[in-house]
DNA sequence: AATTAAAATAAGAATCATTCTTGACTGTGG
DNA sequence: CCACAGTCAAGAATGATTCTTATTTTAATT
């Protein structure tokens, strides 16, 4: 992280630059959205949710930062087939469980020490370099 | 266009029905495309493909036939993130090795006896009824 | 072989998420 | 203060997929 130096009232103490990227206002309450809700939103829903401190913002502004911070590597995407695409803040390497009783997405994590070689039979000399984990299904009460 | 009951040059042998699916001549070249050439294609490919065999198929219907196929679990659908949705003929619990060199889908299979519960830490409760593994990469020669 | 109802198909329109384009705006450094 | 690069808003464009409708095919029955 990194201090801010000047104080703006849309700032707060938001960092003025993260990974190299510059933090401005629409790109910090779209982050800032993500952080809080942690629901894996799609570009549409931090849409709505951002119009209420940025009137003005457009659907395509959201995009634009979406897309920025996940360059970045300060979000990730989540796909879940072809359904639009959610939002992340957790970098942890993790895979996504789908809840279809309740629609709910639910971070999940390798068991420490788990590495792909172990599990997979991949062709000699392949290098990974990401990983989508997908899960459907249901939670027994 | 020619209906024929008990022997057409459309049909050589291929069973006329599986898992309760009836396989028309259209479903039967959606199908034979994938099983024969196992790269994983788009609706737009095998469209392409099966217009040799069938002129006048439509790319709706091509859409209509992997979705019967799918839906009776005869073939399965792989995403890459949100890129137009691909087609397997390959029934075995695996995941999809995408090579970013060559732009080839691998069919990645899990090594024997691995479970679910070993490798991931799942809510308690919890029941996985899908699973969608996609890995990019490179292969070093 | 003809009749009929249900299923499947062809063709093109419609939808929807996402990306692109353009012109205006903002902030920073000189 | 000015010029420049980076951002942004608005709406058009794109592209995969789905939907609609009329037509054709199939299977069952006569």
């Amino acid at each position: 992280m990194v201090s801010d130096h000047t104080h703006s009232p849309d700032n707060d103490d938001f960092p003025q630059e993260i990974n190299g990227l510059r933090m401005t206002r629409q790109r910090k309450e779209v982050y800032r959205c993500l952080m809080e809700h942690r629901v894996h939103p799609t570009a549409q829903d931090v849409f709505l949710e951002v119009k209420d401190k940025l009137p003005q913002i457009s659907l395509a502004t959201v995009y634009n930062c979406l897309e920025a911070l996940t360059q970045h590597g300060i979000i990730r995407q989540v796909h879940f087939d072809r359904e639009s695409c959610r939002y992340c803040p957790n970098l942890l390497d993790h895979g996504h469980f789908h809840d279809q009783a309740t629609g709910k997405i639910h971070d999940v994590t390798f068991k420490p020490g788990v590495k792909l070689e172990d599990v997979l039979d991949l062709p000699p000399g392949t290098v990974v370099s990401n990983i989508e984990l997908t899960l459907r299904g249901t939670i027994a009460s």
